[in-house]
DNA sequence: TTGAAAGCGCTAACAC
DNA sequence: GTGTTAGCGCTTTCAA
């Protein structure tokens, strides 16, 4: 890396000159600051990343942690971050928690050294299953400021993105109620989850309205040990008479057309399937998955914008937001 | 955050003291040692990242550039890296660069200013296409080390991680071969891209080598444009006849089983299929597709490993390494 | 118009 | 055993 100090020496100028030449200082010569930018711009320079960093307090870049890479949501999320980060001159360091309080932890500590400006995350599987938040409290105390999106605890006080998870299942339930369906049954791969347990809420709260009876049966928890397809076919096999299905995850919709195809029941004629996922995975089936999009590429812009906003103006305590990111259900052909 | 200096000034020593403590150099007495050690525990003290780097001129971060978070395959080598990284410790700045080659010299360059001590990537569409490399080449002219993988270049110069391509597509259709197909289609979403030619190759080859004869519409290119769905559909019903299909990328498989299964033809008694996909998605569709595994997750950590032996070496120019994966058919239902 | 010097946080060679 | 000093690359105040 060629820096300041190597310029000053091949254009026999002082170390300050160079640099206020780049930056253009008016106190500089035009000529000396177009002979500066030419040898800058010939040699290929960029000033050294660490060196303003440690300068001016702040390293544009941000840190965010992710539970799960593989799954699609939590990518789709990255991609908006990334891309707004970008837009706003913003690097962003990757962590992935794998779903373990212990990896959080860690990535947390080791980027709280000088290495961001602040964390955007969403808190893993375990952390909300043993609401352990002491880390989190750590860090708001270091005045580094955070942004929680999807999975976010209730008392951590910091900048917020969700969607509404009740309003978007009973949504979802709604329109197979509009649609005639009688029967409708709940299916999810992540009871565990808050946004698994508000997604059920809704649907309940949807079901209870409509029927003012709620059958409990009709909640399928599918358990990560076993074979998913074959916990949906029993499922189904077993509660033949339900003509409607939301799925609360962003696979078990998809499995769950297949296996009722599989059995000679024809979607949407015999059975009505909403499921909370994208459109690359509502395309695998035939017919394809009417789906609830969570906007998580714009979910991933709006985290990003809420920290900068806070980076920018940490010292003002402006009042915390939540933002919410509403949803639509939308017609694939399976619902 | 709390610095050495300030340390420094609570125990009454010098900034080098604390940092010789800290260091556990053999300089210091026991007694200051502790003492150091107990105020830096109660503050939680952690070097400053940018300091470190700059003196030690070693970022211990690496830059990843991935075509495309969304793409599974990406996804599961990225955790691969990462977790890796975090292994041997290392921090990973992400950037994506959606497939676009300016995007691809943007982050290149944005992290060459001293952010991270190597990188590891995948090329971009783009880039394959227009086969334009000065980006690279100036990368290392710089002397920053760099890993290809997947989507690797010919003629640049640097270690390598791949599958074995050709291979993985010759033995899926050597597989339905043995199952007694004897016209085995072949479908694809990336024919542009290098790893696409190479499994069309594959095939070719399989084909030839057995029938002796080859029947160039028995190959599906699926263009992004049009509804892959549909493009499948009209590819089936326009050839009946086929008993077998080789899908190249992460969904066209899958997507083929579904769409057979919904115009009567069963999988795999009517028809075999065998894609380039992961567990994940092979679940979705009843039967489960057999996959080519990619062992993506192996790619991510060979391609970290060997990066961070060429950071270790850099002046040693020991001869850059190709590592190829291997891969095997797992047979999920499909096949 | 230019340069010298200090300082961001850290380490290490060299005094004392 | 502890402290002083210089320097990593940069910006910025102050002096010339």
């Amino acid at each position: 890396m060629i820096t300041l100090k190597d310029l000053a020496k091949k254009l026999d100028v002082s170390v300050s000159t160079v640099s206020k030449a780049l930056n253009d200082s008016p106190e500089i010569s035009e000529e000396t600051v177009s002979r500066v930018i030419a040898l800058a711009k010939y040699y290929n320079y960029t000033p050294n990343k660490n060196a303003l960093s440690l300068k001016n307090r702040e390293t544009k870049t941000i840190g965010v942690i992710i539970p799960n890479i593989l799954n699609r949501f939590f990518a789709k999320v990255l991609f908006g971050i990334q891309e707004e980060a970008t837009h706003l001159g913003y690097n962003i360091i990757v962590c992935i928690s794998n779903e373990s309080i212990d990896k959080e932890k860690e990535s947390l500590q080791l980027l709280s050294n000088g290495s961001v400006d602040g964390f955007i995350l969403a808190v893993s599987e375990e952390t909300q299953l043993i609401a352990d938040h002491e880390h989190f409290e750590a860090l708001l105390k270091a005045d580094l400021p955070m942004v929680m999106f999807d999975r976010v605890l209730e008392n951590i006080h910091c900048d917020k993105v969700i969607i509404d998870d009740i309003d978007a299942s009973f949504k979802a339930v709604s329109t197979l109620i509009q649609k005639g369906r009688k029967k409708i049954a709940f299916i999810s791969t992540i009871t565990d989850l808050n946004v698994g347990k508000l997604r059920e809420k809704g649907y309940h709260k949807a079901i209870i309205d409509t029927f003012n009876s709620y059958d409990a049966s009709l909640v399928l928890n599918i358990s990560k040990d076993h074979d998913a397809q074959e916990q949906i076919r029993t499922f189904i096999i077993k509660n033949k008479s339900i003509d409607g299905i939301i799925a609360a995850d962003n696979i078990s919709g998809t499995m769950a057309i297949s296996v009722a195809s599989s059995l000679g029941i024809s979607c949407p004629e015999d059975l009505s399937v909403i499921g909370f996922a994208d459109n690359a995975i509502s395309n695998l089936s035939v017919p394809k998955l009417s789906t609830l999009d969570q906007n998580a590429k714009k979910i991933g812009k709006s985290a990003l914008n809420l920290l900068v906003n806070r980076i920018g103006n940490k010292s003002e305590s402006a009042d915390y937001k939540t933002e919410i990111i509403s949803t639509e259900v939308i017609s694939n052909g399976s619902d």
